[in-house]
DNA sequence: CGAGGTTTTGAGGCGCGTCAAGGCTGGTGG
DNA sequence: CCACCAGCCTTGACGCGCCTCAAAACCTCG
């Protein structure tokens, strides 16, 4: 539990990015008045394209976006989910996925760091949770069952809103279908919601408009091998 | 086809460097100095372990190693192959996977790349050959059969032997056991099994004694959607 | 109040997992 | 040089988890 500024609370996406390095003032101002410039996406818009060049580096203010990978024949892998105080641009010049809207959000150009050594290591800690998540996303998928891998995505989604500050009264929002949720773990949106359905009836899950509860998070890190721990 | 020095062949793992970038002739005498200092290591040791610091970069001259994750029951994952003229530590303080020598390989210092643009190219552009595969092989974990991931990875083994100068007369070197190939894609080694076998009695692959032949490459980049697609 | 997208549920089938048992191969020691 | 052994590969029988197809109920927003 970290104090809330008294006065002026933050955005989310500069709280989350605070939470990873901490970040003095010159820092906070120049993300304060990025977050100005903000453009609004609709749900579902492309934001980029793989293959295609990329412009500057962009900061999800708000909503939910989603990396993707589409096979010839239709099948869809979500590859990763990009929360408030991600980035959405790759470190590289040419877009190795496509990114899409999953829902209304917003976009802020990501502040230049030179010279602002606090900012750059929060840019840095960013990538590098990006990467844990990834290798956390190939062990789901590869080895997990399907209630396993619901169970541990979700987690994955209470703890980064967590970072986020978007938690109140034990409440974050989950913008996703359940066929969204199906093509980032490999299931079909089915066997999901059959896979929920479970959850809800024993009272480990209520997921309604969007928002999601998780009333009993130490059984559900029991159930997917997290037993003691933390949102790091 | 690009061709080889006629006089001195180049030592794989930087034959692969130098496909990435064009290195000059000091890049490559650091390289070949950097290969003089190797070190051996066998087969099953863990070079790296999860959750701890990481020394000096270290550069992959011989043999394959495997980046792994492992569940409290006894599960694996393998995360990705490294290869000669891979890196074998992450761009990061902690290791975030455990590191183990597939079989009997070779470790080289990698040579700093202060002042050296091409060399410093070249290590960028396999950091980012890496993340792409790791995006491959979500998508081919999460949305593709037994028979798909399996010559979908097979296929990736090819390209990057190839990268390296490592096919000889079609037949190039694959140490690994079908166990590991089943922890790598999320199947059991059964199952792996069984879909070798029927490849193999189609006359789509031979594999023995730790040596793979893939006698019909379209046919099988057409199974997986990679129709007219060459090694990058 | 209608319409399209999303969720929910059922019935049936298939792909892959599990359990079990041999066969093969390469390395080791006598 | 051969016998042995451990690890690896191969195959069969059977079961389960997840997929497919189908249809109805439920939202949500125009």
């Amino acid at each position: 539990m970290t104090a809330l500024p008294a006065i002026a609370p933050e955005i989310p996406a500069i709280q989350r990015l605070a939470a990873l390095a901490p970040l003095d003032e010159a820092a906070l101002d120049l993300l304060r008045t990025a977050a100005r410039q903000q453009r609004a996406v609709v749900a579902r818009r492309e934001i980029l394209t793989e293959g295609q060049a990329i412009g500057p580096h962009l900061l999800l203010l708000s909503g939910w976006a989603a990396r993707v990978r589409v096979l010839e024949d239709g099948r869809r892998q979500i590859l990763a989910f990009i929360l408030p105080g991600d980035f959405l641009t790759p470190e590289r010049d040419i877009a190795p996925a496509t990114v899409v809207a999953v829902n209304d959000l917003t976009l802020a150009p990501a502040p230049d760091v030179t010279n602002i050594p606090c900012l750059e290591e929060a840019y840095r800690s960013a990538r590098l949770q990006e990467e844990c998540r990834m290798l956390a996303h190939i062990t789901r998928i590869g080895q997990m069952s399907a209630q396993e891998r619901i169970v541990d995505l979700l987690l994955e989604f209470h703890d980064r809103m967590a970072q986020a500050g978007l938690i109140r009264r034990n409440r974050f929002p989950v913008p996703l279908t359940q066929d969204v949720l199906a093509d980032a773990v490999g299931l079909t949106s089915i066997h999901v919601n059959r896979t929920l359905m479970s959850l809800r009836r024993r009272g480990d899950l209520e997921w309604r408009a969007r928002e999601m509860t998780l009333p009993n998070l130490a059984r559900l890190r029991a159930m997917v091998g997290q037993e003691n721990t933390s949102p790091p």
